[in-house]
RNA sequence: CGCGGGGUGGAGCAGCCUGGUAGCUCGUCAGGCUCAUAACCUGAAGGCCGUACGUUCAAAUCGUACCCCCGCAACCA
């Protein structure tokens, strides 16, 4: 078999952040892709990170009087800590202070200013004496700044302008590479005015925790030439060629929809620059609109959505956020939908198929689960429709259909249900006992290709699905699930969440 | 005329690109089953697909205009 490579990006996370559902919903996505494609047996390099520089951060270790560094190490590890918590696969967590990244980036920086790509020039502008960055005239307007001065200011530029056309041919003639549709359109429409050039630069004086500019001692660079660099730095731009040739360009750069802009025309162009080719598809999904009306402070019901992995564990918070998020659009978190989905879905599609079948398996087989046997029609039909789950839901994955992706694995749960109802093993088991073996063997089976799927959804419970029927098989081949193991005796999986209790 | 997205049975969404009996999950009502986490299965009710024109043998799907929501407008996923 041909194996792809998948190398899968998030942002990386601006470590003064608090982490909240937005951080935790690229991440798991990102996972979730990741764990898929290794299933399918791609190979996979999915990188995350901390963005780790600038002026907050200088400000925020200021006044814990902390070296920024410092201060940065007690902060980087909310999200790595949280990721390993939320059962977040990554194969690298960057920093932008490591070394490894900063000698990248001055590499870089280097490189584009010789292709003459960077440029100083004096910029004239509003600037905030209180918020210490330049405004716009409309912001100037609006009154919200107090003390508002002309500042001339001198600044590195890189040339985006330089690369406007060629950026808008490659986005027209690679259709697929800024999804969804609209957000391409977004792009191009964006793309319709001129570029003007990026400021890259901050003069020490300003901003002094930052990476400094190999030409010009005086200044470090912000943001864009440090933060974006991390997606190549981490896989060996300039440190490791071999390395580098193997992931990039990237499979998959996830992001929100916010970042559009920074990504699909800052990026891009800085790779133009830099002669690289760019990454296959740049994905931005959508926001989780959290419930409006009924969560405010005051009534003291504002819902923590990282909170509910305390209560209902991480996979059940995972498998909400992958199966109600239509990717691309908007979302809405409520504390309702997420306990609808849980409880008919997990609790009593998944959980109660897989209590059905053992305990009809402890009762007529004492444990032991029985052969197959030659397969009647509907069992075929089982059978077929689960052998091809695994290349349907292949295809939506590739697709980054994820959410269609989950529903066709929970159609075959509910297919099954249906099977057992009209099957009815518990009455076979009385006339014809190795019938019911039969049944209760399709139906087992079919959980079994179900949860194999599953697992990049929800790596523990699914995992652990697999552990109770005994099988290390992870194949998607019908078959895998092995007669004569002696299943455990295993509480629900997925307790019903009872409303009163909410 | 700044840009973009959306308006589909009670709720949340898919379908629209590549026109041709309006689909899914939840909820409601009735029935069934009783192996199971009061779960599971069947059936039913419920939609003039935002409005108006137009193209077409045929439009939720294409075009035009309008109305209403929501984002973005240069680092909050």
């Amino acid at each position: 078999m041909i194996k792809n490579k998948f190398y899968v990006t998030t942002p990386i996370y601006y470590v003064n952040d608090t982490p909240h559902i937005g951080h935790a919903y690229t991440t798991i996505l990102a996972d979730v892709l990741a764990r898929f494609h290794r299933a399918l047996g791609d190979d996979v390099f999915f990188l995350t990170g901390v963005d780790e520089h600038g002026q907050k951060v200088q400000q925020a270790a200021e006044k814990r009087g902390l070296a920024p560094q410092q201060h940065c190490d007690d902060l980087a590890p909310r999200f790595s800590s949280l990721w390993k918590e939320l059962g977040i696969s990554n194969d690298d967590f960057i920093r932008t202070t490591e070394e490894r990244h900063i000698r990248v980036v001055q590499s870089i920086l280097q490189k584009v200013f010789d292709n003459g790509d960077i440029y100083q020039k004096e910029y004239e502008g509003l600037y905030s004496v209180a918020e210490e960055r330049f405004i716009t005239e409309k912001e100037a307007e609006s009154g919200q700044f107090r003390e508002v001065k002309v500042l001339k200011e001198k600044n590195y530029f890189f040339r985006m302008s330089r690369y406007q056309e060629r950026l808008i041919r490659y986005i027209e003639e690679n259709p697929g590479f800024i999804r969804p549709e609209h957000r391409k359109n977004e792009m191009l429409g964006f793309l319709r005015q001129p570029l003007t050039d990026l400021c890259i630069s901050r003069p020490k004086s300003r901003l002094a925790w930052g990476i400094e500019i190999p030409f010009d001692r005086d200044f470090v660079t912000y943001v864009w030439f440090d933060a974006l660099i991390n997606y190549i730095s981490a896989v060996g731009y300039l440190s490791d060629e071999e390395k580098f040739k193997r992931w990039w360009p990237a499979s998959a750069q996830l992001i929100g929809k916010d970042i559009l802009t920074t990504h699909s025309i800052y990026w891009t162009t800085m790779l133009f620059s830099l002669e690289l080719p760019l990454p296959e598809v740049i994905f931005a999904h959508g926001w989780w609109l959290m419930g409006e009306s009924k969560m405010s402070k005051s009534l003291g019901n504002v819902i923590k959505p990282l909170d509910l992995i305390e209560q209902h564990g991480v996979d059940a918070v995972r498998y909400y956020l992958m199966s109600e998020m239509n990717l691309g659009s908007d979302a809405n978190f409520t504390l309702e939908n997420f306990i609808k989905r849980y409880n008919s879905d997990l609790a009593n599609d998944f959980g109660n198929l897989l209590n059905r079948v053992s305990g009809l398996i402890g009762k007529y087989f004492e444990g032991v689960i029985p052969g197959q046997g030659d397969l009647s029609e509907a069992d075929r039909e089982i059978a077929a429709q689960a052998s091809t789950l695994g290349s349907r839901v292949e295809e939506l994955v590739r697709q980054y259909k994820v959410d269609a992706a989950i529903d066709q694995i929970m159609e075959l749960i509910r297919v099954v249900n249906k099977y057992m109802e009209v099957q009815a093993p518990w009455k076979l088991a009385k006339t014809d006992l190795p019938a019911a073996g039969r049944v209760l063997y399709v139906a087992t089976e079919a959980l079994r290709i179900a949860a194999v799927l599953l697992r990049a959804v929800m790596p523990d419970k699914a995992g652990r699905v697999l552990e109770i029927l005994g099988v290390q098989a992870s194949g998607l081949v019908w078959g895998g699930l092995e007669s004569g193991v002696k299943l455990p005796i295993f509480p629900p999986l997925f307790p019903r969440i009872e409303l009163e209790k909410v």
